[in-house]
RNA sequence: GCCGCUUUAGCUCAGGGGUAGAGCAACUGAUUCGUAAUCAGUAGGUCGUAGGUUCAAUUCCUACAAGCGGCACCA
């Protein structure tokens, strides 16, 4: 007897082992229709499994969430065959289900190319309408390999024989294809439906080890049904409009060319909103308690020697020599060296900790030329740095004030979330396993008293030490490190940062590395991004666009630019003779938040109507008003915030 | 760095072995027109760079560079 326990509660009693169908039908056809999967005590499982004790049952129809993964994973296999039968000789090797959609890894002398899609996709629906079922069978380890090395198959081989001997060697058939996997998957191909797409063709190393082959990747979206996959494809479209490459080029903020590979060349209006950012976070810095610095860009190689840079990161550093002098220099690729030899500067006592020491560091690293991305990527950059000198005592504290800084930053710019890495120790590290211990833990602990909920990064840390990692989000959903906080025990030991404690006794602080927009380019290429250029009037590069209708109206036109400037507001004129409609589109495009219009009207009434950007409706007031009320919607948040406090 | 793709006017892109074309932008002229494109005209290109094949290369081939999509990297 199997009792069968439904999500609302009820039982089902079987005489014996019962399937996920059998189970199904007895409820009804519609369920029978619907089921995909299902799960057995919470674990997802073939529908055809049998089911041998008493258990809680959840059917997984294609409404769940789990349900699109598994049309996702399957759809990978339905790609496999669909491959394999139509290039003889490529070899599978592992094909999972990812955010959006799936990838297959091949390995074929040849790779694909996008001309290739339309064959394979009318393949993969000729597997689909042919609705083979999924079967399930377990194997020999032994045999599964031998039957894997027959076919030429070595990547599976090679799969199977790193597998622990305890797991069991499953396979799926489909039809007459068959495939090494753990499963689960629905019932038949049929189940994957036709709302799938190939995307890209990208390779891949084997097992993401540089050191292997090169396979050839194939992605894949795939969905329930033809309106999600429309849905998926519009929203890509739609991110491509806010790429910070383009919208960068479109509103002239900053271009990057060939004679200086990964470095950007602001231009006025990217400049402006550069220097509003800083002079921001300047102001946020100084309230929190930080003191600014300014340290050399080119420093000599002893430095990083000591730091232990020249032989863990020499590979990123440019190096510069000069001919009569028998030195090597290198352009510093982090500021922390530098700010410990400030820090050294004089005896340091422990009153003078937590010592909170922050710098706009131009920073440049030689990055592999097929890591750089626009301006998220790049060789040449400024970090908002800076390095807390503290005791371990005040780690905790010292975290819990960042993380609270950084959320207040990350909402003024207008990121409401954010996601949180905990990186620890990696392979290749300095300092002893005692120390990194009391790292991890003290860095553990002042998460818990700020509240912070992380994802573990198991050996992602620095060098030095384990850090913190804030993530934000680019337009296509890609995840770009903006933040750190990292933990140091080992660079005030190398460098021989000390201070005199209360017992009078020299102490070495802990150091605590810290970014909050990480780095100004990639920081503000995400930012374009998230704004899609509409950037709010107190980062708009450009505020106010002051448009005359008719050449009457010009004089007074100067004079309101005048009065809006004065107000501090970034103004640009526009009295071209040409329509006002023509006006409003440009400056539209162009993302202006205001476009304040002067007519005949407007000039004899001495007022202007404000029209913001992307509304229709307008608002006239007098010129004096117009002014204080912009002056005062312009204001930067922090100070919008004190104000508001009076 | 690795795999693939791309590189033609300021921008977006078409073309193709006989030395280039569109739209927008620019410039000139007309127009003074009230909230997302006024009309007409003019000018603009070593077809990424360097080699090679050819009577002839921007087009075909090779190398290099940069960019794009991934992978690896991101101290």
């Amino acid at each position: 007897m199997v009792a069968i326990t439904l999500p609302d509660g009820s039982e089902r009693r079987f005489d014996g082992a019962v399937t996920g169908t059998t189970v199904a039908t007895s409820i009804g056809p519609g369920l029978a229709k619907a089921a995909l999967a299902m799960k057995v005590n919470g674990v997802l499982t073939d529908l055809s499994a049998e089911i041998t004790d008493d258990s809680r049952l959840v059917f997984i129809t294609r409404r769940d969430e789990t349900a699109l993964e598994m049309i996702r994973h399957d759809c990978a296999h339905v790609l496999a065959e669909a491959v394999q039968a139509l290039y003889p000789g490529t070899q599978v090797t592992i094909g999972p289900s990812i955010e959006n959609g799936f990838y297959y890894d091949f390995a074929r002398n040849e790779p694909f190319t996008p001309a290739d899609f339309p064959a394979i996709e009318a393949k993969m629906r000729e597997i689909v309408a042919a609705n083979a079922p999924f079967l399930r069978e377990m194997r020999d380890r032994d045999e599964a390999i031998a039957f894997f090395e027959a076919k030429g198959e070595r990547f599976k081989a090679e799969l199977i024989r790193d597998l622990p001997q305890s797991e069991t060697i499953t396979f799926y058939s489909q039809g007459a294809w068959i495939d090494l996997c753990r499963g689960p998957h629905m019932r038949g191909t049929g189940d994957v439906g036709t709302a799938f797409k190939l995307m890209k063709v990208a390779g891949a190393y084997w097992r993401g080890d540089h050191r292997n082959p090169m396979l050839s990747r194939i992605y894949g979206t795939a969905w329930r049904d033809q309106k999600e996959l429309d849905a998926h494809l519009k929203m890509l479209e739609e991110a491509e409009k806010r790429d910070h490459r383009r919208i960068g080029k479109d509103m002239h903020l900053f271009h990057m060319q060939e004679e200086a590979t990964g470095s950007v060349f602001w231009h006025p209006k990217g400049w402006k909103l550069y220097r509003t950012a800083e002079s921001y976070m300047r102001r946020r810095l100084e309230v929190a308690g930080y003191e600014e610095v300014k340290t050399p860009q080119l420093v000599d190689r002893a430095l990083w020697e000591a730091s232990g840079h020249w032989d863990k990161y020499r590979e990123n550093m440019f190096q510069a020599q000069v001919d009569n002098e028998d030195k090597t220099l290198a352009l510093k690729p982090m500021n922390c060296p530098c700010h410990v030899l400030i820090f050294r500067q004089g005896l340091r006592s422990y009153r003078e900790l937590p010592l909170r020491m922050a710098e706009f560091g131009a920073c440049h690293r030689y990055e592999p030329s097929g890591a750089l991305h626009g301006i998220m990527r790049v060789r040449a950059f400024t970090q908002d740095d800076a390095h807390i000198f503290c005791t371990e005592a005040q780690i905790a504290p010292e975290t819990v004030r960042f993380v609270e800084l950084l959320s207040s930053i990350y909402q003024d710019f207008g990121f409401e979330s954010f996601r949180v890495k905990f990186s620890d120790r990696p392979e290749s590290r300095a300092g002893t396993n005692e120390t990194w211990d009391r790292a991890e833990g003290a860095l553990k602990e002042a998460c818990a008293a700020a509240g912070v909920d992380f994802e573990l990064n198991p050996g992602e840390g620095a060098f030095y030490g384990p850090k913190l990692e804030f993530v934000l989000r680019d337009a296509i959903g890609r995840d770009w490190q903006c933040g750190t906080l990292q933990v140091d025990f080992v660079l005030p030991e190398r460098l021989d940062a000390e201070y005199v404690g209360e017992d009078s006794q020299r102490h070495r602080p802990v150091m605590l590395h810290r970014a909050i927009l990480g780095s100004f380019e990639r920081f503000l290429g995400i930012l374009i991004e998230n704004y899609a250029g509409r950037f709010p009037l107190w980062l708009a590069p450009v505020q106010v666009a002051v448009a005359s209708i008719v050449s009457d109206a010009e004089p007074y036109a100067i004079e309101v630019a005048t009065a809006l400037k004065a107000a501090g507001l970034a103004v640009v004129t526009d009295t071209a003779n040409i329509k006002i409609n023509a006006k409003i589109r440009d400056h539209s495009l162009q993302h202006v938040p205001v476009i304040a219009v002067v007519g005949r009207k407007e000039a004899e009434d001495r007022t202007v109507a404000l029209r913001r950007l992307g509304v229709e409706q307008q608002e006239t007031l007098p010129l004096d008003e117009a002014v204080r009320l912009l002056g005062r919607e312009a204001m930067a948040p922090d100070l919008a915030r004190h104000i508001a406090a009076k």
